[in-house]
DNA sequence: GATAAAATTCGATATTTTTTGATAAAAATA
DNA sequence: TATTTTTATCAAAAAATATCGAATTTTATC
């Protein structure tokens, strides 16, 4: 059994050039599994339509606060998410119209 | 305390009539799922240059036999792959060209 | 039918992720 | 300053995922 069994050289070559590095994969998969949780969708859907405090967020979405503060992070590490200070009231928002594409693009494969 | 904090009546009619179901965030969390690993983005981009069979994925990414298996068959249920047997090889490909836009889609945002 | 090649399934393990209660920290207010 | 409100952190449990060797299945060929 050779090294490879049915690849042509040319194929070999384009994968040689044309495969993203592994640290790229890395980075790419970690951008992604912002969308591959339904509690941060949930989120980042709520937060589209505006931009909202935690405890709101907690509230209206029936999800635990702790819960909604973590994800936040993890949202806001990613870039996927801004927060703003008033007092006592940290708001947060999308971090760009991109993220709701990416969404959408979801939705669009799945039921279009 | 009550109920909502700072949220307006408007943004809490619009919270119910926009916000996907939890049900359809399940679905495209599940979606999404598919891009968050780097094996399994590895795979997608190796077949987007190219349809393969699991050894030459195996081979030419290093990534083991079993491994390719497993991943392949959840991005087959997935709908991001489909097959075809041509003897005793089972080529996979790109479902569709979609999936390899929505790849690109996280590279735009990352790196532009 | 026997053998070999290719792919899948199974089972065990290791790792990551998600969720949550308790608690702390930050800011406003009395 | 003491208290309340709002958010974040910590630690632990629960759930989900990824990987890989061994065994099994499927198909082709001899």
């Amino acid at each position: 059994m050779s090294e490879y069994m049915y690849l042509d050289n040319e194929t070999i070559q384009s994968l040689k050039y044309y495969m993203p590095k592994n640290e790229i994969l890395q980075q790419m998969a970690s951008f992604f599994s912002i969308f591959s949780d339904g509690t941060r969708l949930k989120l980042l859907s709520a937060l589209s339509i505006k931009e909202m405090c935690v405890n709101d967020l907690s509230k209206s979405l029936s999800i635990n606060q702790t819960t909604v503060s973590h994800q936040l992070k993890l949202l806001k590490q990613a870039g996927a998410v801004k927060d703003k200070r008033c007092g006592k009231v940290i708001y947060y928002s999308l971090a760009d119209k991109k993220i709701n594409d990416i969404m959408l693009g979801g939705v669009e494969y799945l039921f279009e």
